[in-house]
DNA sequence: ATTATCTATAGATCTATAGATAATGC
DNA sequence: ATTATCTATAGATCTATAGATAATGC
């Protein structure tokens, strides 16, 4: 080691920082490297001595933003505050700041186009927090099974409502969908039973 | 007019087509002019004189997709089969198609980092179908006034579903999700009430 | 002596434009 | 005569590499 300790993880940090914020706000086709360097205060060049290529970097940036994002959701469900997490996951600040935001709603879509190893990455990295979004649904539900799919599920209603906010040019109308969303996910979250079939029939 | 009577409007069709299936497979920032003029049997000079700007294609292909969509949608619902087009949306088969399948769930988060005009044009579209399921969802909830907000949180629902099922790399787990999601999606769009604070507070 | 950085560049691709060519109706 | 097409190219950007330079520990 010639350089002083720490001074490659130091430049390898701000790149994964700069990236993840980027990837995120922008999308990941869109950010080239070069963006992220300077970001990074670093020049083009020296990034093939972090990484072995983009896609290496893609990796990392999904893998720390979504430890990051499991972490916080797990001192929050800790706290017993499912609700609190739901409101702030779709909230107008969270609407607002995609760079610092849920890495899926910002990146999924695009992540399901990328190659067998980073969809494995992000599949390994969100398993933790759906199953802490089960746990959480059985405890509420009064104790029944809950599986990890159905946690997803939930998951895809903040997610999608997120992007639905974020996609919607109207102010007023993007508030009126996060609250929508709002509703609609305490109702999955319920301990109300499934709809009886004659209750389903006699709504037609 | 000099060439054949329509030829301008079949090439400029091909173009339109090309770009929308290649844009929701690949991404809007993934695919060049010169990809899609290939598919559209055209050299890439010839782009602009038939789109002022790759954004005016953009805007031309979520037009369109999204109109398409929506006679579907209004067809479906129209037959009174809510169910078998929720199905449809969260089938493996709408899944592993993206390319024809919905254009909000291949790029609404996309979409949300476009100019103004394209996120207007998309908001614009998806408009007349929210208020298709809003309606559809009134009258299975016994005529209960509904929202567009609250019919974009089911559908926010769909298209999240449908993102994390692409982006899960294990084939059965993906299944899974997509049925959690209609799950999910009839017992929100059931008509059953919201569920009571007694009955919330009892389930911690 | 080692290693992270720099500059410079390869080679491919991107959006967009210019000017020549070919296809048609008047 | 008009217009959609073609070829060719500008100028910027993209990912990735090569080789020189600077920063440190031994």
């Amino acid at each position: 080691m010639r350089y002083a300790p720490g001074h490659n993880e130091a430049a390898r940090d701000r790149i994964v920082d700069a990236a993840s914020r980027l990837f995120r706000e922008d999308g990941i086709a869109a950010v080239g490297l070069a963006k992220i360097m300077t970001e990074a205060d670093l020049t083009v060049g020296t990034f093939y001595t972090h990484f072995k290529s983009k896609e290496a970097l893609v990796r990392e940036t999904l893998l720390r933003a979504l430890k990051v994002r499991h972490e916080e959701l797990g001192q929050a469900l800790r706290a017993g505050d499912f609700e609190m997490a739901v409101r702030a996951y779709l909230s107008p600040a969270h609407r607002d700041a995609p760079g610092t935001g849920c890495p899926t709603a910002a990146l999924a879509s695009e992540v399901a186009r990328h190659p067998r190893a980073t969809r494995l990455t992000f599949a390994s990295q969100i398993a933790p927090s759906l199953d802490l979004v089960a746990d959480c649904l059985s405890t509420r539900r009064g104790g029944v099974e809950v599986s990890r799919a159905e946690a997803a599920a939930l998951f895809g209603l903040l997610v999608g409502t997120l992007q639905l906010a974020r996609a919607t040019p109207d102010r007023v109308e993007s508030d009126a969908i996060l609250e929508a969303g709002l509703r609609a996910a305490f109702r999955l979250a319920s301990s109300d039973p499934e709809p009886s079939k004659s209750t389903r029939a006699r709504a037609r």
